[in-house]
DNA sequence: ATTATCTATAGATCTATAGATAATGC
DNA sequence: ATTATCTATAGATCTATAGATAATGC
């Protein structure tokens, strides 16, 4: 969640650093809530409580209850980003550049399940604004997967990837860790995060080697 | 959706077959209702007056909201999985039996969008036990392609799939059906359904054959 | 008589705010 | 004095039911 979003939230509270604390002090209450009964179900009088502060307090800053499924999705999307650049980074001098990102992304995903799953679940409980950012950050993330993809192809591997076949491979390796999430239910039965990694790198290199 | 899972939402009702027209109705009009503004923000009230019944013959015929809902989410399921093995007969007879598979299933998703996305977000506010009953409605489906899979292998076609890739794969194809619903927000400026039909089923074949 | 349907409302929420109180800084 | 926080509640829902009415079948 960076500066330029919360701002564009109104509040009558002078001390922006306040705001900055009490606000990510709402996101944490709410994120738990939300993820155990959903966004509906949960009351503002219960964020208010899990964050430690009155009802009143509450809306002064956050103008409505959707206003805090913002924040709440903000600051998911930050973390999986955050998550992401840094698996990045640490992949992008092995062997196999494209396995091992696929290999982070997936234990970010699976790490993040619950999160990935709420925004999955509440982002058309958001107002319609806040609604175009959240798909704006999935494909910021989904952008970060072609860069990596372009950047080999570069270096002269991957010869069968055309332009939209980089852009098709980065949306499926996107949601392709999704699928570990929603259907876990049925792949943790089976199989381990280490197994699924295995064969759906398998899957997406047989396309692209 | 089946007599026999109708049959377990109780009803002071005798008639039967009034109980199943009843439903019905009450089912259409809900679905429409939940696509547009959701389940939590459709009310009891807006159910029935679009049904054409009193609030009070409502609660004849479901014990809760939630209820209907369950109704909704099987008879969606109902449709995709007929659509599917209507497109799945079609489809048995040509040259690239996979290829055709892919296409007929993504053109069900492309048709039935709204009902599907509202499965995916409205899941979790089903009561346990019908939680349950939807996702073993999901796995019916994703068990039709692992058995075409299994069919196609038994002709000598895909060597290169094992036991754990005809289900992950089946998996993959359920999927990125989805992904053209969930991110058709993105795909539709870019593609149409049949470029996506394309892009995918090289991607699909670039593992198996 | 029996079955199905309706109207009217009890009872239980829940969001958002108004106005009172406490804390902070000059 | 100014800023932040709290308590108490107005006002607006919404679900589910009770009890009255209408329709059906013997």
């Amino acid at each position: 969640m960076t500066d330029k979003d919360q701002a564009k939230i109104p509040t009558q509270i002078k001390d922006q650093d306040l705001v900055q604390r009490r606000r990510s002090q709402i996101t944490d209450a709410a994120v738990g809530l939300f993820i155990k009964k959903g966004f509906h179900k949960t009351t503002t009088r219960q964020i208010a409580q899990a964050a430690g502060i009155a009802i009143g307090s509450l809306y002064e800053y956050v103008a409505c209850k959707e206003d805090v499924l913002y924040l709440v999705c903000e600051s998911i999307h930050s973390e999986v980003q955050k998550g992401l650049v840094d698996a990045l980074e640490r992949a992008s001098g092995g062997r196999s550049v494209l396995a091992e990102v696929i290999r982070e992304y997936f234990l970010v995903c699976d790490w993040m399940s619950d999160f990935i799953l709420l925004m999955y679940q509440e982002t058309k409980s958001l107002l319609p604004p806040w609604q175009k950012k959240v798909l704006e950050n999935e494909l910021r993330i989904t952008g970060l997967f072609s860069d990596v993809l372009t950047r080999i192809r570069s270096y002269g591997d991957l010869p069968r990837l055309d332009e939209n076949s980089i852009e098709i491979t980065a949306h499926n390796i996107c949601v392709l860790g999704h699928m570990w999430i929603f259907r876990r239910w049925f792949f943790k039965r089976h199989y381990s995060i280490e197994d699924y990694i295995d064969l759906q790198t398998k899957f997406i290199l047989g396309m692209c080697e």
